[in-house]
DNA sequence: TGTACATCAGTGAACGCGCGTTCACTGATGTAC
DNA sequence: TGTACATCAGTGAACGCGCGTTCACTGATGTAC
């Protein structure tokens, strides 16, 4: 059961796809909403291994390398999966709620550059409360979550490797849905640049 | 003729929220993507003098205040009328492509926050050229475009500025599609602590 | 001041289409004896 | 080795629904004489 390649988040447009019949695909999901989870899973998971896969290939002494071989991955998945992308991290689907074991998929690309950071920050001398803003980003962040893949970073690093992740996406996103027309000439590097603030951001000082 | 509050992006859910039957709306509008195009100058019209207000609120000498003050009405404006806002800034509507004629509306927010950066530039002695980057940014954007808007505004600045419209856009959605659920606790002061960063990208030194 | 006519915003029925979902079915594959 | 039966993946027709679009129409408002 090849669910890949689909993503016309229609039910009918899905079973087209795999070339079968549209109620075959009851024998698989009760619902439509059903069916739809089960892409988005996929597509999450399909992004978060691309993802780990691009961030092993460089040495884990290198964060900044990584840190840009990951964005770089992340953003080479999302143009060569336009419709998962607009899936996941498009306009909500009007109807639709994602059940709560979405999460852990959803967050597994967020790891991966959260890891990236984290291994920067143990590697370094540098203490992340020291920094100019370590005292305001005391309880931005809820507690459980990014604990169990970041353990032993201090929150400030937490946060700020989400403004990483919001940026990287965002720029993806802009790119994707049209936004740089006219304005950004050389998206290649316009991206890259992007990327490096966000590691002067994120990184420790060395 | 009032097209305020309408946001379904059906014609005849365009026609219902107007209290009207859906053949009245073909007295306007050619086709459905007519009605979607005038939706969509609407809404950037609209997002793009909130957020000129709300800067012009704000002394021009503190251009940090006046970034954080734009950015907030992006922010409350998104919030308060999200089905807009994902018109704009979510996924493409499968056929459609917007016209020509759209551009310059949808680049009314972005001159906001451009023009915030021109003038902090503008009223600083720093050389924005002598930036670490700043060599590196040369032939990153379109030349056409923003020039009228930020004249006389050199392109490493220019480059910054829409880097800090797409770090600025990408919290809002993520906030807005659902993505900081279960890690971000509090929202705002994430917010917040984004525009200050990137207001520290943007502004020149002081 | 009153009648005749044009304008024009909006109505309501109808169309063909793709959707999600149901249901009785077909026909190939595997297991039991 | 061969027949009988259960399992199960997929079929195809049908349903009700909301969509974009058309078309002949109604009825109020404005203008001409």
């Amino acid at each position: 059961m090849a669910e890949k390649g689909a993503s016309g988040l229609s039910l009918r447009e899905v079973a087209r796809e795999m070339g079968v019949v549209s109620s075959a695909l009851y024998r698989y999901f009760a619902t439509r909403d059903d069916l739809l989870t089960a892409l988005i899973v996929d597509a999450y998971n399909d992004l978060g291994e691309y993802a780990e896969r691009a961030a092993l290939r460089v040495p884990r002494s290198d964060s900044r390398r990584r840190l840009h071989a990951a964005a770089a991955a992340i953003r080479k998945w999302a143009k060569s999966n336009p419709n998962e992308y607009a899936l996941l991290y498009g306009s909500p689907v009007p109807g639709y709620e994602a059940p709560q074991f979405t999460v852990e998929p959803a967050a597994r690309v967020a790891v991966v550059l959260g890891s990236i950071v984290a291994d920067a920050w143990q590697q370094s001398s540098a203490d992340p409360e020291d920094d100019d803003d370590g005292s305001t980003m005391k309880g931005l962040l809820e507690t459980r979550n990014l604990d169990g893949a970041m353990p032993g970073v201090p929150e400030p690093v937490r946060a700020l490797s989400l403004m990483v992740w919001s940026q990287i996406f965002g720029c993806i996103s802009f790119e994707l849905f049209g936004h740089y027309k006219g304005s950004v000439r050389n998206i290649n590097r316009f991206f890259t640049i992007v990327v490096d603030e966000a590691a002067n951001l994120v990184l420790p000082p060395d």
